[in-house]
DNA sequence: CATCAACGGTGGCATATGCCACTAATTCAA
DNA sequence: TTGAATTAGTGGCATATGCCACCGTTGATG
């Protein structure tokens, strides 16, 4: 096979997405912007807020996230004043999260703007191809693709 | 609505996609760790070797991926002596980039075990499974978002 | 109780990615 | 031809994400 016929990267599952990330994350980071948080903070800040007090590693696991990552991520929202940690009194070696009250009102402003991203993504994608997408998105992340067992 | 019912992130289409793309980004990275590169890398690598000495310009419209953050891409594998770049004659203004000796049999190297991510891939997904994933990405990829027109 | 393994997070380092201000080269218009 | 507008990249700064070494807390065990 010649280079020139070669296929692009749509052969890649992992570069298809990756590049469909880009330009998503940079779509929905526009429409949040003006709240002042990226995509990826007010995704964070939901999942704080839906979770009771979370510690650290049940966040990272609903993200499917790095646990060290997830500790990078929180520090700007902590210095920002929207989100702060305690530990857990039962077992000190657990960091429980939640949002402050300027938090709180940050994820307001923030879900007002997800909105008008979210519903135009569905208008432009398809509310039935979006739906669709996110199904697919959500089962794959939730496979194992463990190597062999080295059984 | 009470606090605890509220849907988790599997609303959010930019959610999603993100935590599939971590979850598969680490099965590629893994599966390619033997070669030393990222997949990202590696996905770079095969871009700038199908395309004939591309300008950066180029390589970053094919991967919609902002160009400063090609050029920080580039430097490991520059640095690490898999890639060059030069600049255009006709257009000094343009720095081509393209694969060293080292770079391509680096590449090759890489494909191998990408073939082999890329094919357990399919079968944990299924593979008309993984080509709508594929498809519906790509389509993503390429729609236009823009905010609806000022006029 | 003393010890040691397991757990939960932190910090440092590296890559991935984007925005913005700025520079150099080219193009275009007066 | 010369100065304005455009184009292509760079460098600095900031967030996103992951790996690894390390540390304090807990829990299990002799």
């Amino acid at each position: 096979m010649s280079k020139d016929t070669l296929p692009g990267l749509t052969a890649c599952n992992n570069a298809t997405l990756r590049r469909a990330t880009r330009k998503i994350g940079q779509y929905y980071d526009d429409v949040l912007a003006p709240s002042g948080l990226k995509a990826t903070q007010q995704g964070l800040l939901y999942q704080i807020h839906i979770g009771n007090e979370p510690a650290m590693g049940a966040i990272a696991a609903s993200l499917i996230m790095d646990l060290s990552a997830l500790g990078h991520t929180l520090k700007p929202l902590i210095r920002d004043g929207y989100v702060e940690t305690f530990a857990d009194p039962a077992d000190r070696r657990i960091k429980r999260v939640r949002l402050t009250p300027l938090g709180l009102a940050k994820l307001d402003e923030a879900m007002k703007l997800w909105h008008i991203a979210q519903q135009r993504f569905e208008e432009v994608v398809g509310k039935d191809q979006a739906a669709t997408l996110r199904a697919v998105l959500g089962d794959v992340a939730e496979l194992d693709f463990d190597l062999p067992p080295a059984s």
